[in-house]
Order: structure tokens, then sequence, then C-alpha cells
DNA sequence: GAGTGGTCTAGACCACGTA
DNA sequence: ACGTGGTCTAGACCACTCG
């Protein structure tokens, strides 16, 4: 009938964070206070404050206490991926949009050649034997991880070409690969939602509690040919994906 | 130097998963029985299996035992919801595309009128004290939920419209909303991914370490007026969002 | 009835951060 | 030095499922 006193607790904390009685950055009373006050044992308190971790509210730190998440979101546009690349060296259209409010963005990049994952493979479609080169880039914003773009190319369309330096390249890689012939003009986008896998949460400095959406764009030649596959991790605490839409008008007609 | 007890056990269990010698449903061994084995209290199986619970590999029943979830993701296309609804009654576009599957598609509809929360009011740019009209839909497959629609309107739009019926529109709110002066050109979409809120959970009937996908529209008539505010609650283990793109011609033109 | 997970206790020792 | 969270133990009782 009545509730777990562990559920009890993190209700009457979420209830705080939620009224701001609880701002983002306060700290939550230590673990033996909660204890105290509730009249139960440090171990039950800290099943409480699992909970709400788990639900990205708060995060611990050991020596010093619980505190509630503050978090900011940044815009991410799907649809500049498939934009041209403005010609700033060093820095892609990603990182300039994040320039313009005002964070200092830099980026790693690395280059692998390798079999490609499952996923990987089926979308560009390429043999179980054939190798694909990754392009790996970890993009930063004021030296904190914000997220993973990871740009997959069949070996034999760009071996020896500049996608395979691990350098920006200002023009953008759709651009290098127009230039040889593989000109995009569709792409498939899809976006899934999930926890994160344990080297994601390394490699982006994931708290616990942060789901991530991953976005994999598939582009496509006028052909029909896959030339590319780029898998995006975005932490959820970070980003907000945003885009337009036009109605379009054809589709308006065919209703009727 | 060396990892603490649960974190080994989690790692094990979580590999186990991965290569598939403990498939989709399978059963782990009771808490006991790990406990033995790696020769830990209950209590530290327990930390470990909480951990696996919160990243959505597994999910525990009392009584029964811990199984490895089985998850299968259904296309979530969000442009359909600027296209034209096909005049099916009791059944918009969203579940006729579902039918297809071969899944039965249901759903509940109510209708409230309300101060909106700040979220919906701040897009609809609706004065502190005016109130809306919401739909509200839950939208199951099998008769298990699958995600929810609630469309906000400002109440003065469609005050006495066939809007505030609780019933099926065949045709669509939009369409009600054009036949009324009201035709949106344009619209901004929006996702967010978070982890739910505990309404949400029991709503959508979630486990744990089942994140959300929030996506919320805004339509917009062409005088620039917002008629229409979405948001779409998507469990993240029953969807990926996908939609296609078209290479703008002019954008290429006006990179060089 | 036997086995499972859910809840909870009252301790313990440790690493870490701050003063 | 002290308080914080991180890890862990060895029990306990309960509600639940299943054969």
């Amino acid at each position: 009938m009545s509730a777990p006193h562990h559920r009890r607790i993190s209700d009457d904390l979420r209830s705080a964070i939620a009224d701001r009685s609880l701002g983002p950055g306060a700290r939550l009373p230590s673990e033996s206070e909660l204890g105290q006050k509730y009249g139960v044992s440090r171990t039950t308190v800290r099943l409480a404050i699992a909970t709400l971790s788990n639900e990205g509210l708060v995060s611990s730190e050991s020596g010093r206490g619980t505190f509630v998440r503050d978090r900011r979101q940044l815009v991410y546009r799907p649809q500049e991926e498939f934009r041209p690349q403005p010609a700033s060296p060093e820095m892609d259209r990603f990182m300039a949009a994040r320039v313009e409010e005002g964070r200092s963005p830099s980026q790693t990049i690395d280059v692998a050649i390798l079999t490609p994952p499952e996923e990987v493979r089926s979308r560009l479609q390429v043999a179980e034997d054939e190798t694909v080169v990754v392009r790996r880039r970890i993009r930063s914003l004021d030296g904190e991880p914000w997220n993973t773009n990871d740009s997959y190319f069949p070996r034999k369309l760009v071996e020896g070409s500049e996608i395979m330096t691990p350098v920006d390249i200002a023009r953008g890689a759709n651009q290098v690969l127009a230039e040889m012939g593989h000109r995009q003009i569709r792409a498939l986008d899809e976006v899934y939602v999930r926890m994160p896998r344990p080297e994601e949460t390394h490699r982006l400095k994931l708290g616990p509690g942060t789901p991530v959406a991953v976005h994999v764009a598939t582009g496509f030649t006028e052909a029909g040919d896959p030339v590319r596959c780029v898998i995006n991790v975005l932490p959820g605490d970070r980003h907000v994906i945003a885009w337009e839409r036009l109605r379009p008008e054809d589709a308006t007609e065919q209703s009727q």
C-alpha cells in the first residue's frame, strides 16, 4: 500500500528540484543527513539518490557531495551536414556556428582503415571482407567534449585522397567526394535514442543518466550508390536537434 | 588500480549480452548464483545488475528473474506531421503507416482546456493568463503504449470547433485549422533527448534505462503566427526517427 | 514450498576534497 | 583532520512466481 522509503525520499528531492527550491548547482544534504532526517540507513538514501542520478537530475562527486545538474543545450542542425562548407581552415561548419555563440571550439581528428561495424556495412553496401575509411572527430567546446562525428567511406572510393589525411578539410569531405565524381544528391537520416555504451561514456565524459541521440546520415549519388555514412553521437544534455520545414505545396494538392 | 567487483560483474554480463551468449529474452543467473560465482555479497551483485538496467540492457521481474531486453524499433517520420491526412476514420496517418507493418494500432484521445506549460506558452506566444486547448493522445500498438502526441492550440482559434471534440479527426487538425483560415506554411521542429519524467514512465510503461526523444513541432501561418504546437514523446526503445533529404541545388551554388 | 527479486539494516574501510 | 561519497558485508523479511 505505502511506497517504499527510498521512493518517498527520491520523490521529495525530485519535487524540490522541480520547483527550484533545489536549484541548478545546489548541493543536496549529505547521505548521512538524509538518513537521519528520514530515519533510514545510508544504503536506502543511496538508493534514492541513485534513482535521481539515473534520471539525469543530480550527479555525485566523491568527497564533495551530490549536486543538482545544470544543463544547457546547444542547437544541432542536421541539415547543415548537407550544406556546403565554409572555407575557414581548421573549422568546419558546425564549429563556425558554435563560435557565434561565444564558445571556443576545438576538435581532434583521426583517420583509420578498418572492417566496418555492421550498421555501417549494411548502409554503405560494402562486401563482408571490404574495408572502409573512417574519419573520427571529437568536437569540443571550451575544452569539454561536445559530440562525436565519425564519417565512413568505402575505401576504394577515397584511397589516396585528401580524405585519408587526419586534418580538417576546409571545403568539406562532401566536396572532395564530388570532385572525384561522387556527388551526393540524396541522404537518408535516422536518429536513434539510447543509453550510451561504456566507451561513449568515456569518450564524451557523460554523467550517469545521460542518454544519447545517434544521428546516422547516409549520402547517395545520383546513381543511387551510398558513398558516405556519418554517425554523430549527441549527448542529450548538451543538444537540441532542430530544423525547419516548409509545407510542400504539391503534397497539399494531392491530398484532395 | 583494480576495478571494483560490481564493475567487473557488469562488464562480464555486458560482454555476454553483446556477443549473444546471453541473447534477447535470456535469463541471467540469479543474484545469489552470481554472488557465489564471484565471491561477493548479493548487494554487490544487485549494484552490478542495476548498472545494466540503467543502460537499458536488462530488466528484472520480481519473483521471476532478470532478463536480457529485446527491443524492436519502428520508424517514426517527423515530416508526416505536415502531410495531408488520409480520410480513414479513427485512424490518423501515423496509425495508417503502422498498420502496414502488421500490428494492430489503437489510440485514446482526450481534450482539455488549461493554462499551458511554459514550453508551450513560449512557443505559441500566448499571454500569461491565456488558456490553450490540448488534444492528448496515447497511441498503442498491440495494446502496448507506443508514444504520446499532445497537440496544443490557442483557445481563441479553435473554440467551438471540431478540434475540441475528443474523437479522431480523419482529415487532420491541420486541415481543420486551414479551413478556419489558419493555414500553416512553415514549421519549426525540435528534438530533445532525456530520461523520462515519472508520469511519462507510467503513461508509456517505460522500463528503467529507457530514454525518450521529445519531438516538438510548432506550426506557423503565412503571417508568421504560431497556431499549433505538438509535443510527441517517443520512447527510445521503440522508435527510430527517420527522414529523407534532397540536396538543395541553390545552396550548392552559393557555396563557392 | 522453494526460489526469485525488492527492500532494508548497521555496521565497516577506503579514496577523495576541503579547510 | 574531517566530512564526503564509493565500495562492500552478512544478514533479515517481504511479495511474488512457478511447479
